[in-house]
DNA sequence: GTAAATCCTACTAAATTACTCTGAAATGAG
DNA sequence: CTCATTTCAGAGTAATTTAGTAGGATTTAC
């Protein structure tokens, strides 16, 4: 079970828009530099996105892209929803017909609890946390831990 | 984000040898008609579950698997192991060359956290759960709940 | 002996993933 | 005004993965 790049590099491109929150718009060149991620993939997920009305996007010379909200008001499953649609494990949570044939499904309630599990960590994680680990993180590098 | 059908289809399959341990080995065939999955299909994820040692084999006419352990000692992460290897939402998190470029890998934490709930959740779940889950639903439709 | 079953390996069609590319439109700076 | 910079929109594509099919060999209860 994994995450396909949409979600991975979403993230690593939302946290660096998140990271300079406040200031000028970063474009895509900035980001595909920093991450290391190629410039035209990452114009494909900025553009759904900025449709699902996280980002704006400032066209023209020194544009780019700003969230929309502060950082702590952006979860990841606001950012991984966009892009790789809802978590669903198996769609035999919402699909009853399939199950329906061999009377009462046996691993629907299984599905169940791995999906909130999930969901339960990624709508509690917002882009400010991600932020405050990541200073911690260069802070303990910093003295030396 | 969802599990493949060799994950899902072998945890169904699971279940259904766990119904009957202690009783007569259970077929493909058997499995294939109650949980419609093709049996040829069966039979490929039967393999790596009998290579890992969760089920053994009897060949030959009113063969079968039965399951090696009983129901409570074989976890939901045991299957999903053999079957679709080690969850690992980002490569990122065991290798530390492509995070090293920018020096701090900022979703890496994020990851882990992901990854380390849902082996929560299904390392702590046995097919003995499951059992007695689907006896609990059973039981509430009989009482007209 | 025969039917029922596992075992083993190879093959393949379809879908998904992970990009790549081209060109248009907007805009700030000089 | 012009030009470099940037987003915007949509098409195309190679590689990988998924999901299943198939054929034949082997084993064993009856």
């Amino acid at each position: 079970m994994k995450l396909s790049t949409k979600g991975r590099y979403g993230v690593k491109a939302m946290f660096e828009v998140a990271l300079r929150y406040g200031e000028e718009p970063v474009s895509i060149k900035t980001i595909s530099e920093r991450q290391n991620i190629s410039e035209y993939y990452l114009e494909q997920l900025f553009a759904p996105l900025r449709k699902a009305g996280l980002i704006n996007s400032i066209r023209g010379a020194q544009g780019g892209y700003v969230l929309s909200k502060p950082p702590g008001e952006i979860t990841v499953a606001d950012i991984l929803n966009v892009l790789e649609g809802p978590i669903e494990i198996s769609e035999c949570i919402d699909d009853e017909v399939t199950c329906a044939r061999t009377g009462y499904c046996a691993t629907r309630l299984l599905w169940i609890k791995i999906r909130d599990s999930v969901n339960q960590v990624i709508e509690s994680i917002t882009l400010q946390d991600m932020i405050d680990d990541y200073n911690e993180i260069k802070n303990n590098l910093k003295k030396g831990e």
